[in-house]
DNA sequence: GTGGAGCACTTTTTT
DNA sequence: AGTGCTCCAC
């Protein structure tokens, strides 16, 4: 192997390196936003195979097929053939691998809505119902609810119906491996086979992934948690971020590494990110020092109603952009590539906390005529097409293009999504959710309806878990490498209700001095401007 | 099997 | 408000 220890440490900060070159044993690297965690995970992967791991004997494991993806072209840029032999992909690929490793053949993978139509037939019921005891099951696969009366029944019996298909759902990826591995023989088998693991976004798994864990991770317990408390933004589906704060509970002789440079966002963004994320309890401390200079102070504007912040989003990208009228000659010279000036559509993004919001944005975009991407759920106008698109690569892609050579096999085709198929390269202004936005990055962004009801989101339910909706609003913040909007409107039309908003509480978290405040006013009603005019004579 | 009236619902979502 | 579903009538 040509690379070197020189090349594998190259260009890495002193706690990268450290990451990089930690012993065997348990590891929490803690990374913050952009302090170079994927890079850091592939220098380790390639640290350890040069100093006599196999590659056949590790493996890394990501929640989604676009972390999968990334981490496995930047392996294969870096190792070359050696990589395409260390298991790289999500959970469920890798549960996936272990029950056809025990054995199991033939089967089939049900997807979510095989497994509700399955639930319909079983339980003669809307699909409503269905839906909500489909969620149950899953809960009790994941280890998250117990198996109570009210559910036992429905769930023997969708089981059977599973056995009969010589099927398996999703969670079963998960909990099937579980239970193979609660025999002595079989986890003994594993431990031998995978001597070292590394997984991604560790702050995000949920019971059944740390069982799985921990079975594999008996052994040497080499173990590679790399994640972020304050990321931690989905234990709505279970995710529990009390198994990052364990971790080194867990795990006893634990060493920990915090990656705390920040090389995406100016010092203002990072700052007040900072500033605000402070106010949550349950998170590991850690420092975030931006690398990069200060930057523009975040426009926080106070707008009469939801239009009105379309219509500023605009606005900013249009003067950004060298106004409409240039973009549109440049479309119709056949320039198309990007405007003159270092901008391009692709640079912009617009996050929202729920769908629902995504509407107004998208009628002020449509009337503008600047082109988006709305990605993740089933957006309004553009849902149908997704679709169609996504039943159509589905049908077309070839399992192995997307998992690399390794594990060929057509059912992985099940696992793509509609944001597997959102195109970073496509110049586009990209709306989405504050979830959705994890693990993006965009010059800039701006985060509509900063509001009292929506961030934190109580207009649904009370007793919401604010740490966990502080965490959303700061991984939105971070995602803005230069310039942060964050826009509220005193007005809004929501769920049928025009709602009275108060601005949200977080940003009396972040200080003054990273903020500039604009209100714009009310806009005047024309009958009432005509009727003052006629006022006067 | 289809069309229309009425009804319930409306945070976030990967695999 | 708007949608998506159910159920009933034909």
């Amino acid at each position: 192997m040509s690379l070197t220890e020189a090349h594998i440490l190259d260009n890495l900060n002193d706690s990268q390196k450290r990451a990089v070159t930690a012993a065997d044993g348990p590891l929490l690297v803690v990374a913050g936003p952009g302090t170079g965690k994927t890079l850091t995970i592939v220098r380790r992967i390639a640290w350890l195979i040069h100093h006599g791991a196999r590659p056949e004997s590790m493996f890394a494991v990501t929640f989604t097929n676009r972390a999968a993806r990334e981490m496995k072209e930047r392996t294969g840029a870096l190792l070359g053939n050696a990589a395409s032999k260390i298991f790289i992909g999500t959970f469920h690929l890798l549960g996936l691998t272990i029950i056809r490793d025990g054995g199991a053949d033939g089967f089939t993978i049900l997807s979510r809505d095989e497994q509700i139509e399955l639930l319909k037939t079983l339980m003669k019921c809307p699909a409503r119902k269905a839906q909500q005891a489909a969620e149950s099951i899953s809960r009790i696969k994941n280890f998250l609810d117990d198996e109570d009366d009210g559910i036992k029944e429905i769930f023997e019996a969708y089981q059977s119906a599973l056995r009969q298909k010589n099927a398996f759902d999703f969670d079963d990826l998960i909990r099937v491996p579980v239970e193979m591995l609660a025999r002595a023989e079989v986890a003994r088998k594993y431990r031998d086979r995978f001597t070292h693991i590394i997984v991604d976004e560790y702050q995000d798994i949920n019971s059944a992934q740390y069982r799985l864990l921990r079975l594999l991770a008996g052994g040497t317990g080499n173990l590679c948690a790399v994640g972020d408390s304050d990321q931690a933004i989905y234990s709505f589906r279970g995710a529990d971020v009390g198994n990052f704060l364990n971790f080194e509970k867990d795990f006893p002789d634990a060493g920990r590494i915090t990656l705390s440079k920040n090389y995406r966002s100016s010092s203002v963004i990072i700052n007040a990110a900072d500033s605000l994320i402070r106010h949550n309890a349950k998170r590991i401390d850690k420092e975030l020092v931006p690398v990069c200079d200060r930057g523009a102070t975040i426009a926080v504007i106070d707008l009469p109603d939801e239009r009105a912040e379309g219509e500023i989003i605009i606005r900013e990208i249009e003067e950004r952009m060298g106004g409409t009228s240039h973009y549109q000659m440049m479309q119709r010279a056949g320039g198309g590539e990007q405007g003159s000036g270092s901008c391009r559509f692709s640079d912009f993004a617009v996050i929202f906390r729920t769908n629902a919001q995504a509407k107004a944005i998208e009628e002020a975009f449509l009337a503008s005529g600047i082109p988006y991407q709305v990605i993740g759920r089933r957006q309004s106008m553009q849902s149908k097409e997704i679709e169609e698109t996504l039943a159509y690569l589905r049908s077309l892609i070839r399992p192995d293009d997307i998992v690399g050579s390794g594990q060929p096999d057509p059912r992985e085709a099940k696992f793509l999504s509609a944001a597997d198929f959102f195109d970073p390269r496509a110049d586009a202004v990209t709306l989405m959710t504050l979830h959705m936005a994890k693990g993006l990055e965009f010059p800039v962004v701006f985060i509509t309806g900063c509001e009292g009801g929506l961030v934190p989101c109580t207009i649904m339910k009370d007793g919401v878990d604010m740490e966990e909706e502080r965490r959303l609003f700061y991984v939105g913040m971070t995602r803005a490498k230069e310039e942060l909007y964050l826009l509220r409107a005193r007005n809004r039309f929501l769920y049928g209700q025009r709602l009275t908003q108060s601005p949200s509480p977080f940003l009396k978290e972040i200080p003054d001095e990273f903020l500039k405040s604009t209100v714009v006013p009310d806009r005047m009603k024309k009958r009432k401007e005509k009727d003052s005019q006629l006022g006067l004579f």
